[in-house]
This record gives C-alpha cells, sequence and structure tokens, in this order.
DNA sequence: CATGACTGCTAATAAATGCAAGCAGTATGC
DNA sequence: GCATACTGCTTGCATTTATTAGCAGTCATG
C-alpha cells in the first residue's frame, strides 16, 4: 500500500508561487521546467532533483538552501543568534516574542540570498 | 558529442574517500550505496542525485553543503568574517595569513556539522 | 599451486526524472 | 454561437539514476 504523497515541499512551492500571482505556465517559462512537471511537483506526485529546486528557487526569490530544507535535501540550519536573543529577552512578552519569532521566520523563509 | 567528463565533485569524493583509508566497498556499505556507482562518481561518469550526495557527506564526514557546492548544487557560500579579519590583521606576516588560511580552508571543507 | 579475501570496474536491468503533445474547463471579445 | 487565450491536469515516452550480478587483478595464507 503505497501512498507516495510528499506535499511537503510541493504545497510550499505553490503557495509561493500564487503568492507571487504566477501561473505554473509562466513559472514554466521562467524556470524552464515543463508546466506539466511544476504541476506534479506541486501536488507531491513526483520528487524534483536538486537542479530543478535551485531554478524554481530563483524564479521565486526564495533562498535555494529553505527549498532543499523542505525537500529534505537538508538539515534545517539553526540561527541560533535571533532565536536565542528573542527567547531571553527580559523585556517582551511571551506573545510578543512569539510575533517576533513569526516575523523573523517568514523573513528567512522568503528572503533571497543577496547576491 | 557528447563529453560526460564530469570530474569535479568526483574526483573530490575520491580525495576525501583515500584519506580516510576506505575503500570503495566499505564506504559503499557505510552509505547504503552500491559500489559500481559509488565507483562511477568518483569517475565523473554519473551524477549523483543530492540524496546520495548526503550520505556520502555523512558518511565522510564532510559538511553535505561542501559537497553541494562541489557538485554545483549551491553556490559557494563566503565565510567573509573569518577571511576578512585574517587579511586585515596587521599583526601577521603574508606567508603566516597564508598558513592561517590554509588551515581554515581545511576545516570548513572538512568539518562535519555538529549534530 | 590453490583458495580465499581483498581491490576496482563492466554490463545489463529496474526505477525514477523530466518533457512534448494533448485534453477539459473558464473567461473575454467578435 | 464561435474563436482565442488562458487556467491546470493526464498520458506516453526518452533519458538518466542507481542496483544486482559478475569479471579481472593483486596479495596473503594454506
Amino acid at each position: 500500500m503505497r501512498t507516495p504523497q510528499l506535499p511537503d515541499v510541493g504545497s510550499f512551492i505553490r503557495e509561493q508561487r500564487e503568492r507571487s500571482a504566477l501561473s505554473i505556465r509562466k513559472l514554466a517559462e521562467m524556470t524552464g521546467v515543463s508546466n506539466p512537471y511544476l504541476s506534479q511537483i506541486e501536488r507531491g506526485i513526483r520528487r524534483p532533483s536538486a537542479k530543478i529546486l535551485r531554478s524554481i528557487a530563483e524564479a521565486l526569490a526564495i533562498r535555494t538552501e529553505t527549498l532543499y530544507e523542505r525537500a529534505g535535501l537538508l538539515d534545517p540550519v539553526e540561527a541560533p543568534g535571533v532565536r536565542l536573543a528573542i527567547a531571553q529577552d527580559m523585556t517582551l512578552t511571551a506573545s510578543q516574542k512569539q510575533a517576533l519569532m513569526e516575523i523573523y521566520k517568514s523573513f528567512i523563509t522568503n528572503d533571497q540570498e543577496d547576491s
């Protein structure tokens, strides 16, 4: 009984693509990846190679490492500096810390590597 | 006219394997990758997937990112901090800087990510 | 000499990646 | 109504990855 469904990277890519208001075909054109394959990737049917992920990341302005992490190709890298500092800050309430952390996380998942 | 020869990752893997005094078969056993495939990878005949590179990196105690960079899957990440600091240090001679830099480079290419 | 345990490499096959062609559905203009 | 352009998805196929089985060579031990 095999349920391949590997939605992790796929759904993330779909989110980012829709966030950029791009169609599958448009993204296909930008990345050089065929549109049916992108469709299958987003639905978790196929497991894209690192090369494909890389071009997708570039087109969506996402860090390549982030996509690799989502695909299980790379261990999530700790950024203990900011996280630790927030956690240990005495002047912030728990909910403030949580909010700050969310914003921080959204930054590091979406920001592209500065060339 | 096809000259596949992609010796870059391959020769690096071979160096690291021999440095660890491991046979291809032994490495195959450690990584779960078949020994003929390892042979082909080291000679640049085949282009291993990220998953394979990852298990090789783990077995050879190399950082996964390093192997990805060698394979062209990831842009080499600059570590300007230490390099810059060494270069700008006024108390070091040129040859001392060079030696220090060599040691530093050997660390970042060989050190495994601390779990 | 022969047997066994190594070394690495070649050949054939299974499985997966990735693409070209084409299908259904919706929206806009004529 | 009909054409055109868009949306995403299914099918079939070429290419590549990765494995199992097996071959030639070297070295040590009986």
